[in-house]
DNA sequence: AAGGATATCAACCGCATGGTC
DNA sequence: GGACCATGCGGTTGATATCCT
């Protein structure tokens, strides 16, 4: 702020603040930020607001174009990819949305944040326990970890072009090198960070997940009947899951008699599920979640954002049994 | 169809940090 | 060195949409 500014009765600025506008952004002050930055640049957003004419703060505006103007913010739902990402990210960095972000090119730290409350934190309200605590890490781990894994694994050998594995030039089909997440990417991170005795999100070096970078073109899930019509209605992001889908979107593969079977991962021996001691433990109130099961069953193919399926809860359950716990 | 419950997400708030004068 | 300011970050809120009964 200027001297001027700074000089100014306490009167003026309490009526220049009582004049500032807060709320959701008209299509017109959008369109004078996205005018004034295309001229001016951003930055000094306080100044910013004042000579392009925008009552609001300099943080709001700043806000606005960070979250939702800028052209390379990348908007709709979230990848299989990037949930995962996010799950490890997290895992990693805790609360660090805008580290977090920097790792999905496209998205903010906003939103990232909002996708964490919403489906994640969700469950793990719902499964009783903090969703810091070591229960939940595990679940996230050992379960929907792994399971995403697949499902990307699934979805890539499903659409990935040969072209597109086979160079694992990272670019994408989506024309945005830079706004693809690879699970290539997602190996190299996470390629040593979980314990190797378990075997498990151990993935092996090469061929792990079907191709050496699949996911230089855009990972496309393959869609149910049950949510592909929402797919249908998603924007253009081919790789994008329903609004509805989440992490355990994958819950509508086929499954066999013996869920068990269905659900192991590639380079996720069965045996190795075997349940570090006391990792899914009495923590994990089963009893509440069968409570709950109607809730968590009956989306049927929609599972939206239930992490957790009534396949999940055998599956828990027998870890539990297999270990006497 | 209506009303309540729940989910989602844009936007705001307060605080911390770093730069400049 | 301290005051002031801009920016960035994480937490929270509130409006709206969607789902459920």
């Amino acid at each position: 702020m200027d001297v001027k500014g700074r000089n100014r009765s306490s009167a003026i600025q309490s009526e220049d603040e009582m004049d500032l506008r807060r709320g959701p952004w008209t299509d017109d002050e959008d369109f004078t930020l996205i005018n004034y930055i295309a001229n001016h640049g951003e930055g000094r957003w306080n100044s910013l607001a004042r000579c392009a004419g925008l009552k609001r703060t300099g943080k709001s505006c700043r806000l606005r174009w960070l979250n939702y103007l800028r052209p390379d913010v990348r908007r709709g739902n979230i990848t299989l990819e990037e949930q995962l990402m996010i799950l490890e990210l997290h895992s990693r960095w805790g609360n660090r949305w805008s580290k977090i972000a920097q790792n999905l090119p496209g998205r903010t730290d906003n939103e990232i944040k909002n996708y964490w409350r919403t489906r994640v934190q969700k469950h793990a309200k719902q499964l009783k326990c903090d969703v810091n605590s070591k229960q939940f890490k595990d679940t996230m781990r050992y379960l929907w970890m792994p399971r995403l894994v697949e499902r990307i694994q699934a979805a890539a050998g499903s659409t990935a072009t040969p072209t597109a594995a086979a160079t694992g030039n990272g670019t994408s089909s989506a024309g945005s090198s830079n706004s693809t997440i690879t699970t290539n990417n997602y190996y190299h991170l996470n390629n040593n960070n979980l314990d190797a005795h378990t075997g498990q999100m151990v993935l092996p070096p090469s061929g792990v997940l079907g191709h050496r970078d699949f996911g230089g073109a855009q990972v496309t899930p393959s869609y149910t009947p049950e949510n592909s019509s929402t797919a249908a209605s998603s924007d253009s992001y081919g790789a994008q899951i329903s609004p509805l889908s989440d992490l355990t979107d994958y819950y509508n593969i086929p499954v066999n008699n013996n869920p068990s079977q269905d659900y192991y991962p590639v380079g996720y021996p069965e045996q190795s599920l075997t349940s570090p001691p006391g990792y899914f433990n009495n923590g994990l109130d089963f009893q509440a979640m069968e409570q709950n099961n109607n809730q968590w069953t009956l989306d049927g193919g929609d599972t939206s954002d239930n992490l957790l399926n009534v396949e999940d809860m055998w599956f828990l359950q027998q870890q539990l049994h297999n270990n006497n716990i």
